[in-house]
Formats: C-alpha cells, structure tokens, sequence
DNA sequence: CGTCTTTGACCCGCGC
DNA sequence: GCGCGGGTCAAAGACG
C-alpha cells in the first residue's frame, strides 16, 4: 500500500526519541515526581489542570495528563490566554512562529488555524519538511477561556507539519516555550454565536518524503470534496452539552495505518494490515509470519493472538508504538459527560488502569463493517477531566439517529458509567465512584462522508465559541441537518460571518456546535 | 425481545 | 520465569 505504508518507517522514526523509552518507562520516570525527580509540573510548569494535584497523591498514582504524556511523549502546556497575540498575525504570516505549538485563545476555533491558508492541502504551501524536524515536538492546537479551552496535539507517528524548519530537538520537550508558541487572539464576532460550525481538517501528505528523518507532512485541507479516494473517513463528533466549563483537549493525533482496507477478518480486533513487511518495522521476520499464521489460523484460534497483536500495537503510543492505527486522543474537561460523536459504541469491557481510581471504559463501534475502538477514562484527580482516545478509523457515516429507548441500560453514546458500575465493577475503584454522569441524547448526523482518505475529528459542543472563519468543506458534509457549511473564507485573510446553522438554537446548546474536522489523508 | 451493559476471567506483552 | 498491567471476551443481566 502505499505512500503511507512506504513512509511508517519515516513516520515512526521521526518523532521517536533517540533513546526510545517505552510509555512504561516514562511512565515510571514521571511516577518518581514524589522523590523529586522533575515533577512534570516543573517540567511544565505552565500545564494546568489536576497535573499539580498529583504529586499530592500517593505514589502509585499519576494523573492522567502524565500518563498521557508519557503515552504521547510530551506534556501539554496550558495556553496562555494572557499573550495571545492579534489574530491576523497568524494568518498574515507566512511561517508560523518557531514552535509546535498553537494556541488558540478562547472563542477561537482551531479550525481557523488549521484551514489557514498556510495549512491547505495545496502541497505548494505546505511548508517543507526538514530533517532538522526529526523529533520535533507534537503541534499542538489550543484553546483556551475563562469556560472553555481547547487543546489538540497532534504528535507521534503522526505526520508532522513543521510550522518552521528550525524545531527545537525532542530534548527541548521539558521546555516548551509558550512564549514561542503561536497563539491565536480571541475573536468575538457580532454574529450570534450560536450554533456556529467550525471546520477544520487537515490531512498528512505522504507522498514524496524524504527519507531520512523528514517529518511526514501534515496540510491542511480545506475541501473535503478532494480528497483521497482510500482510505475511510474517521468522525468523531462531540454533541454532548458541554457546559460553561467545557475544556476539550485533542491529547494527540498519531495517524498510521488505515486498518480498514480490504481485511476481510472475522476477528474485528485484527485490524493490522501486515501484508507490506516493509511497514513493520519493529517486527522481525518470525514475527509477521507468525501473525499470518494466525490470521490463517483465525476460525480455528478466535482468541488472542491477533487481539494481542492490535493490542500491542494501539497502546505503544510514541516511541516504542507499532501501531497502524490512528489514534485520537481528546480530553474534554466538562462535567458533562458523554460526548456523542456521532457513532454508536458498543461497551465491551472496563478496567481500572494503574494510577486511576477511574475505570477506562472500552468500546467498539457497533458498526459491524468498522473497527474503531475508543476507550473513555476520567481524570484520576480531576473527575471533569475525560479522556477519549479513538483507535481506528471509522469506514462508515456516522450512523443514523436510533429511536430512544429501545433496550438496552443506556442508550447514550457509549461513555455512560452508570454510578453504580463502580461499584460492581471496579475492584480498584469500588472507593472512587464516578461523578455522576448525563446522558446526552443520540444525535444524528446527517454525515454523507464518503469513502475517502481522512481522519476527521469531528468536534462541537464547546459552548461559548463564536463564530470564525472557516473555509467551507462540503457543503452538508457531516453536518447536523445537512445544514450549510459557513462561508468560504478564500483567502483566509479576511473574516467571514458564518452561518448559525444551529438547528434548535436553544439556549443550552448556544454557542456550540463548534466543529472541527481533523482530516489525515494516509495514501494507502 | 432486542439492544446494550456488566463483570469476572482470560490473554499476552513487558519489566524485573 | 514470574507478576503486573492493559485490553478483550462472552455469558449473564438489565432496560424499555
């Protein structure tokens, strides 16, 4: 397969560590922050939320933003709503500031940014890759307010977008300068902000890379009609009613392997294309055979060897991570819970993971044809903090709406966590129940997306985000109603009013539907 | 009755 | 080799 398959070994090599250490590793090393050891809040001094609480904690614990850094191999920095500098300095200059990260101050949209015109799918105005960029740092997109903040990192194997060709070595991570970060005034338009979509999509490009440490490309596209014919789209849409305080952070986006090509597998865990050796490069030779035979094998030995083998694949984020898949990490601080993203899931299993009284909850989507997982955990120090991390790629729309009440315990979206499943469930956690939980109502899309080559994080919900200019993707294309896209912002310099396309326009759900895309077109 | 959750057991990779 | 930990399975149960 592909530009994309010829290109993982570049893709994982490119942001790996030179040293490589395992997410156990860091993991462990962020545990020492009770002995002193580089706290990640020292390392990061400016990263807010429960992280400061954890050295509080007991040893054993670690909150979940240091768990996920040590997943993704970087901490998150809290945007720094105070600097944020005048908008059209992102869009007037050519080059972004010389950081991975973006910060987008509140009211913002990421989308702005990443359909900026500096970031369109165009390949001529993509910036070129650098070998320089080799173990730059994840790109962050951030957004931030008083009720609300965004943050998206998009970091691992996945193709990296170098703002500039002079990123800072991965060494730098402990010192993420915010003050190089780029940040993104707020901007307060006159329009109702209510039920404003915000699009934003962008998508790796894969192609011609050279070979030596350059970072894959990842532009930004602002037309969804182009796209790569493989591959399948991945949605994930937040309809949930995030309240005031709603804080959505996209942890990390590692694209790889699209999984849902032409597999033709019983096991739905088995979603690893292996056929191209030249892609597995962390597997030996005995080891792909190995897998094959167990894909021969599948009717025969239905259990876990493949399972295991996805498994394996999926958790190694960074560094030390063979997955194939793409992954989506998105945190959303909110006491609301459950998100819709527009699919069905399907709850197959719940653990408590070490340093989380919080059970993970794990889920497939119900879609037989698809393979995404996702698995939903709450901040094991911050009970409004949930983390949503998606495995896959969605080969479907997101499916219809289904009639409510119709069996079943819940109906919700798949991250419902009944208040006495803790205490049924979680052999650790039976002391920590959950925060209660809202069941937010099955929202249908109206998605029409096609089989195409892309990732899309499909975001709204983030109340109190007013309206900013997007470009216009598909017209209808995922969107509630098949309501309008916004105006096209042509040359992303000027400010486009969009359309509130807000279909109840209620008071609750006022100022929501802020959308993004997040689109990685993988070349199979 | 259909759909979905619950939940203990199991598997397997990794670190020690 | 062993234990830990994360992820998954699948039967049973719950819900409307």
């Amino acid at each position: 397969m592909s530009d994309f398959d010829g290109n993982f070994i570049e893709m994982t090599s490119y942001w790996a560590p030179p040293s490589s250490p395992s997410p156990r590793t860091i993991l462990a090393m962020l545990e020492q922050t009770d002995n002193g050891m580089n706290p990640i809040s020292e390392i990061f001094p400016q990263t807010n939320t429960s992280r400061d609480h954890d050295t509080d904690q007991s040893g054993q614990r670690s909150g979940l933003r240091e768990r996920l850094a040590a997943r993704i191999g970087f901490s998150l920095p809290t945007l720094d709503t105070e600097n944020m500098s005048p908008l059209d300095a992102f869009f007037r200059s050519s080059t972004v500031p010389n950081s991975p990260v973006v910060a987008i101050s509140p009211g913002f949209s990421p989308s702005a940014l990443l359909q900026s015109p500096n970031m369109v799918s165009d390949s001529s105005q993509i910036i070129p890759p650098s070998p320089a960029t080799n173990y730059g740092p994840p790109e962050m997109v951030e957004t931030s307010g008083e009720d609300n903040a965004m943050t998206m990192a998009f970091n691992n194997d996945f193709p990296y977008q170098p703002y500039n060709v002079d990123l800072p070595p991965l060494e730098v991570f402990d010192d993420i300068p915010t003050e190089e970060s780029f940040y993104i005034p707020s901007y307060e338009p006159d329009v109702d902000p209510i039920g404003t979509p915000l699009v934003a999509s962008f998508e790796s490009e894969l192609g011609d890379i050279d070979p030596i440490g350059t970072p894959l490309v990842a532009s930004f596209e602002s037309e969804l009609g182009d796209v790569d014919p493989i591959g399948t789209p991945f949605v994930a849409s937040f309809e949930s009613e995030l309240g005031d305080d709603a804080h959505i952070d996209i942890i990390s986006i590692e694209d790889s392997e699209s999984e849902n090509e032409n597999k033709d597998e019983d096991d739905e865990d088995y979603q690893f294309d292996y056929e191209d050796e030249d892609q597995d490069v962390y597997l030996d030779e005995e080891e792909e055979e190995d897998e094959d035979n167990v894909a021969l094998d599948d009717d025969a030995q239905p259990s876990a060897p493949k399972r295991r083998r996805f498994d394996q694949a999926s958790n190694n984020i960074g560094a030390t991570r063979t997955s194939k898949t793409q992954r989506v990490i998105l945190q959303m601080e909110t006491d609301e819970d459950n998100p819709n993203d527009g699919y069905r899931w399907r709850k197959y299993g719940q653990k408590v993971v070490k340093g989380n009284p919080n059970p993970r909850s794990y889920y497939k989507c119900t879609n037989n044809e698809c393979k995404v997982k996702k698995h939903v955990e709450r901040g094991a120090d911050n009970n409004k903090l949930v983390v949503t991390t998606y495995d896959g790629i969605h080969n479907h729309p997101s499916p219809p709406a289904r009639r409510n009440n119709t069996g079943g315990r819940n109906r919700s979206a798949g991250t419902t966590m009944p208040q006495n499943q803790m205490d049924r469930t979680s052999r650790l956690a039976r002391d920590h129940p959950p925060p209660s939980r809202t069941p937010v109502e099955m929202r249908p899309f109206s998605s029409m997306a096609p089989q195409v080559d892309l990732t899309q994080v499909y975001m709204s919900g983030i109340s109190k985000l007013p309206n900013i200019p997007v470009y216009q993707l598909n017209p209808g294309f995922m969107y509630r109603n098949d309501e309008p896209m916004m105006n096209v912002m042509p040359d992303g310099s000027d400010v486009y009013p969009m359309m509130n396309v807000m279909p109840d326009g209620s008071d609750v759900y006022g100022g929501i539907m802020n959308r993004l895309f997040v689109k990685f077109g993988v070349d199979i």
